[in-house]
DNA sequence: CAAGAGATCATCT
DNA sequence: GATGATCTCTTGA
């Protein structure tokens, strides 16, 4: 719906730009996943960028360890990590390596496989499926087994389907209120008038 | 509609 | 032993 031209497979390239401005042109793009015989995908509405070891928000801040060795990684691979005991959080790493910096995606309009999501998030809902990165994350049935992931694959990846640019907002991220100076960062990024974001 | 509680576990101190 | 880049449900105006 409103696609014009071909799908294209974001290359690694792309995540190997600023993060900031990768989080910026996700925006509008589908990611796509493909498990089993199911196929889910979902248009990309809602974004937030967690950059380098001085950003207190980021889970490198604390430093290189188990859990945050990915995002030290190749740019284009998949952070996954399990938030509260329940819900998983999937964010794209960017920049180079030993540089740590992602960008979580937030939040999705669902757009193929919407029975499946229904299925897996227990909701006919269509706004609540994929408006958040725990639902989303549900709704694609993506766990920590996806953490390290290639983005570039075939399971877990992002296309651009030749939309026209969104009109984009900037607001504080949600959620790091302990970040100090860096809690109130505009680095979250969303699509104007989308009615599928976590938070308006 | 807003606010609060509770659920549950991998990771790090 | 503490802590979340969350979500859902309940309560009460």
């Amino acid at each position: 719906m409103g696609s014009i031209g071909p799908a294209v497979k974001l290359p690694r390239s792309f995540y190997e730009q600023a993060t900031l401005k990768v989080a910026r042109q996700l925006l509008g793009k589908y990611l796509v996943r493909k498990h089993g015989r199911g196929v889910t995908v979902g248009r990309i509405v809602e974004t937030e960028a967690y950059i380098g070891t001085r950003d207190q928000a980021c889970h490198a801040s604390r430093g290189r360890t188990r859990r945050t060795e990915v995002m030290f990684g190749a740019a284009g691979t998949a952070y996954v990590y399990l938030i509260y005991g329940f819900y998983h959080c999937l964010n794209a790493v960017t920049e180079r390596v030993d540089y740590p910096a992602a960008v979580l995606i937030r939040a999705l309009e669902p757009v193929e496989g919407i029975p499946l999501m229904r299925a897996r998030r227990g909701t006919e809902d269509l706004r609540s499926l994929a408006s958040g990165p725990g639902k989303l994350c549900q709704a694609l049935a993506i766990d920590r087994s996806l953490n390290g992931a290639d983005l570039c694959g075939s399971h877990l990846y992002v296309e651009d389907r030749g939309d026209p640019d969104p009109s984009i907002l900037r607001a504080p991220r949600i959620g790091v209120d302990y970040a100090g100076p860096w809690k109130d960062k505009r680095w979250r990024f969303l699509m104007r008038g989308s009615s599928f974001l976590s938070r308006p």
